[in-house]
DNA sequence: CGCCCGTAAGCTGTATACAGAAAAGTGTGC
DNA sequence: GCACACTTTTCTGTATACAGCTTACGGGCG
């Protein structure tokens, strides 16, 4: 068929937001026919969905069994933020370096900063209970600014092994929504990023993409082991911040 | 069926030691019918495999198009090494720091040193013609090396991106046969790298694997610009050694 | 009361059928 | 002789059918 729409696609696309957004629980079954059920497409783009998702760890597979919604442990997140640090620190300095000589890369960067601070002002006007809603716009930020270093990357490798990544980052942070003061020191870490790749300056990209990492994790993990102190532990390679 | 040896995986297999081997060359088309009646399979785990090896870079893979071996480039080639850079030096260092606290793990890594000592021992009493016959035992050291290192990885999403290149550099190398002086010169780094992991030595280790991955790199090219002038070059992020 | 085993239901792996989109080949017009 | 358009073929995307393995449930035994 191989419609405009591609139904293979769709399913991936569904079944991935399903995921991130938690709407589908951590174990959760994946039976192919009932997905396919649900979701209006017969076994074969469901199947193919499956293994897309598995291949960027947001569904546990093992051939003949059931694939399942992949479950989340501390010991994980921890080994997902130890890569990331390796990747993303290196990826912002790199885009630093190439919008020093080239202007037209800084272009959304600029663009974003300017989207901050904007967001910022408005933000701190606001009283506690307004401030819950503007959680969409910062994450659009965040979002948007994490999309930005993936373009700007021009190691392909590099690129695409963080976006795959991106999926389970976002997952974690519908699993635990930090509270208001979290947010304003992300804020305030990503303006240390947004300023350092604007200025052209890669080893602060590199600095300040650690720092946001390690406090991202650290308030993760205060949010994971406050909601279920159950999760386990292990995993190694340093996390210095 | 789900039969012992899962057809799926056999294909697979199969089809990813035709493309390392260049047996399947660059840019060849694998169409699902055609693969489907070579291997003794039907579409389905023809189009499962070439989905899986897209994933690996070992295949491009355009939607509704026929799926082909994927092209080398020297930009290509370039791009996998500096990511490699920014991976397997870490890599190393984490397994030496681990070894320096838990003998265990560098069992096997001094296994390799002394099966890299008697290679190379032999290897100099022989003349020049009966050499060539050692590639063989040389790149299974080396392929020992990478695996071993793979398997003393804590972190899953380090160990697992490394393992998914590695098939690219398998590729590579059957490519460009280089001679014995930099078979030579490549196993002097090997035990660089063998001795800096068994002797704890994390900074030695890093920097032992990222001198390899530069000279690799370098020989890689050196090779293929001489073999086909007209690749391409382009892409960034710094190859320093 | 708990454990084990057998049966049955459900699910995955694989093969195949059908519809529509690429791609290749062919013939025509310039 | 070359470029373009059309026809035909081939391929992929999707749906569905069948076989064997997994798993869950229920009954019997210790």
């Amino acid at each position: 068929m191989a419609r405009a729409t591609g139904k293979s696609e769709a399913v991936y696309e569904r079944l991935k937001g399903d995921i991130e957004s938690l709407r589908l629980r951590p174990g959760a079954k994946l039976g192919e026919v009932q997905l396919g059920e649900e979701l209006g497409a017969s076994r074969t783009p469901v199947r193919e969905a499956i293994r897309r998702l598995a291949g960027e760890g947001l569904v546990d597979f093992v051939p003949g069994e059931v694939a399942r919604v992949a479950a989340i442990s501390l010991g994980g997140v921890r080994a997902l933020f130890e890569f990331r640090m390796l990747l993303e620190p290196r990826a912002a300095a790199s885009v630093a370096t190439v919008g020093a000589a080239d202007e037209r890369t800084l272009v959304p960067f600029r663009e974003l900063l300017v989207r901050l601070e904007v967001f910022d002002e408005s933000f701190r006007a606001l009283d506690s209970s307004a401030q819950a809603g503007s959680y969409q716009e910062f994450y659009g930020i965040t979002e948007a600014f994490d999309q930005a270093v993936i373009a700007a990357c021009r190691n392909p490798y590099l690129a695409r092994t963080i976006r795959d990544l991106r999926s389970q980052t976002v997952r974690l942070r519908h699993l635990s929504h930090s509270g208001p003061r979290r947010m304003l020191t992300s804020l305030e870490e990503h303006r240390a990023m947004l300023k350092a790749v604007t200025h052209g300056d890669a080893q602060a990209a590199e600095a300040a993409c650690r720092h946001h990492l390690a406090q991202t994790l650290q308030a993760l993990i205060d949010s994971l082991t406050g909601l279920d102190p159950t999760l386990g532990t292990d995993v190694s390679l340093d996390v210095a911040g």
